[in-house]
DNA sequence: GTGAAAGCGCTAACAA
DNA sequence: TTGTTAGCGCTTTCAC
């Protein structure tokens, strides 16, 4: 069995607080007898074990990470992120994929809870549940009662919740005003959820079109899969169709009106005009390159993971919200 | 302070050990008393406190997940299928991301260890060093007398190390004899690391040169950043370097030449032909889309966490090695 | 500056 | 079927 602070006590002639001491950096340690204790350690390999350290301190320096799918380009990036920095301050990450499921959200919530946790975070706007369905979000207020919760890329308001999140609204109204002013009469708008974010992208275009006195058509607004081909066929199924321009909430579903426009043999940008959404390597993998906008990301994760340390901390300033810009990136389009 | 096995107890009448009884699911309780134990759990909240649970049993039911970067397609998705499947197993994953040199390898690695995980899972081919360098593996071996240790996607040899990985040699093999038959002259090799798959895949790609007689020719193996416009460029600035196929090992790197084809103005697949490694959505997004190797991830991760759930049972019987076929996706191929 | 000892909450061997 | 109790390895208070 693995070497435990009773043999590092014995071997040192000390005791294990002594031991305890050293190793928790305590200032109240002879020089003399730290170097003593330090060097048994080493010789013998000493490590304290969690699970005893856990139970006394009752935190493991773990942090709850929950995304719906980790396979998703921007989700992945965004852990990345977070990753990177929460491993420079030595917290560890437990990571759940729930899905996009309320239930299945609900029971990987409680399975990182059980783990005691530090904080817990929620990567995507999809844990932002719908407008108007409070119980959508139920299980997050609840857990907040046990842990700091915090939430990228989406909004929940509640005690112990802190929210990330990009100024969707204005990069959307943005990309579709610039459709309107280079003379795009018919903006189609594709995307392929229901979550905070996606209701913000779609405010923002709505905005636009009402702003330049455009009517808002039902029917020119999309809700599909995010499969490259899925959409591409969706999109040539509707036979009646005309539109002259995309509005995509990521990049996947503009790749698939790209290949809708090759197929009907549509030249990129200037018969048609295609936006993407979260600037990842698929937008810079197609050809011709497509415009998409850019939320900042890692800034977001940043400034999530500075907001946890503090709030563990126990600074009771921490904002609850945090919005970031967002930029566009501009690849393909007939302005100049 | 949140209730424990004690409060449970006395309120429901009994001692803790039938508490700890029922909540383990031993049978020696009487169906009275587990009723009564269960409403009682179930009226207080109570949860039992992993970290007492660990120290009693060192165990947490924890998974340790290292890759060197979560925010590659192929390794994201790899974590997704392991995750799921581990956490139908009530396996709890801790992710750790250290990027690709070996000193961050070990330092993650034993930060994992010292978590007292029951497995530790490594993924991507990366972490089986360099060819004649065992001094790259050494902490895989290392790390193994603590913990069972399993690699998808390369090997590295050793007691309680477990490895599954793909017939990357004969997937090259066939993509490139593939391009020979078809009568391309000037076959180019892409790859982005020295990895153990890398040279699977080079040599691979050597043996089908060799085996039409062709010579192999050092100036067409590149080895270069995986970034899509960088391999552009690379590829652009060598002025005399003549190619007409690519063998790429990874989509980026082939959607890199992809671009370099643009921009030369090369049909694709006519002047030159391009295949792609991993299946990923890159390769599809693409115009034309190309060919591209799938790997099985799907099988590689689940035969993983099958072999890893019978060790941590004690059987003895687990093969050390698991390969899975390759299988080529054709898109975009002058072949009939 | 150091040590003794009381928990932390649970599991499991042993008694009853 | 149920209870008693001795750990598991560490942190921390309180003496000295």
């Amino acid at each position: 069995m693995a070497v435990n602070i009773y043999d590092v006590a014995k071997l040192s002639g000390v005791s294990i607080a002594t031991v305890s001491r050293v190793v928790n950096g305590s200032t109240k340690v002879s020089e003399k007898t730290r170097r003593k204790v330090l060097d048994v350690m080493e010789q013998c390999g000493y490590t304290p074990n969690v699970f005893a350290r856990g139970l006394g301190l009752d935190s493991m320096k773990t942090i709850g990470i929950l995304c719906p799918d980790i396979s998703d380009a921007f989700i992945a990036q965004a852990v990345a992120f977070l990753e990177e920095r929460l491993h420079q301050y030595e917290y560890d990450c437990i990571l759940g994929c729930s899905g996009y499921d309320l239930e299945a959200k609900e029971t990987h919530t409680k399975m990182l809870l059980s783990k005691r946790i530090d904080a817990l975070i929620l990567v995507s706007s999809t844990y932002a549940g719908r407008e108007r369905h409070p119980e959508d979000v139920e299980y997050i207020k609840e857990a907040a009662k046990q842990t700091p919760v915090f939430l990228i890329n989406g909004f929940v308001e509640g005690k112990n919740i802190y929210c990330s999140f990009c100024d969707d609204f204005k990069a959307t109204y943005d990309v579709t005003s610039g459709f309107i002013r280079r003379g795009k009469k018919k903006i189609l708008f594709l995307c392929d959820s229901y979550s905070y974010s996606a209701s913000k992208k779609m405010a923002g275009y709505e905005a636009a079109l009402r702003d330049a006195g455009y009517p808002i058509r039902g029917e020119l607004k999309f809700y599909t899969k995010n499969r490259i081909h899925h959409v591409r066929d969706m999109l040539l199924s509707h036979k009646n169709l005309e539109f002259d321009s995309v509005v995509a909430t990521d990049d996947g579903l503009a790749i698939g009106a790209l290949k809708y426009a090759n197929v009907k043999g549509l030249k990129v940008p200037d018969d048609i005009e295609i936006a993407g959404y979260n600037n990842s390597q698929l937008s810079v993998g197609c050809e011709p390159e497509l415009t998409s906008v850019d939320n900042h990301l890692e800034k977001m994760c940043n400034d999530t993971v500075d907001y946890m340390l503090r709030v563990l901390q126990g600074d009771t300033d921490v904002p609850p919200q945090n919005e970031v810009v967002c930029e566009i990136k501009k690849r393909c389009t007939t302005d100049f």
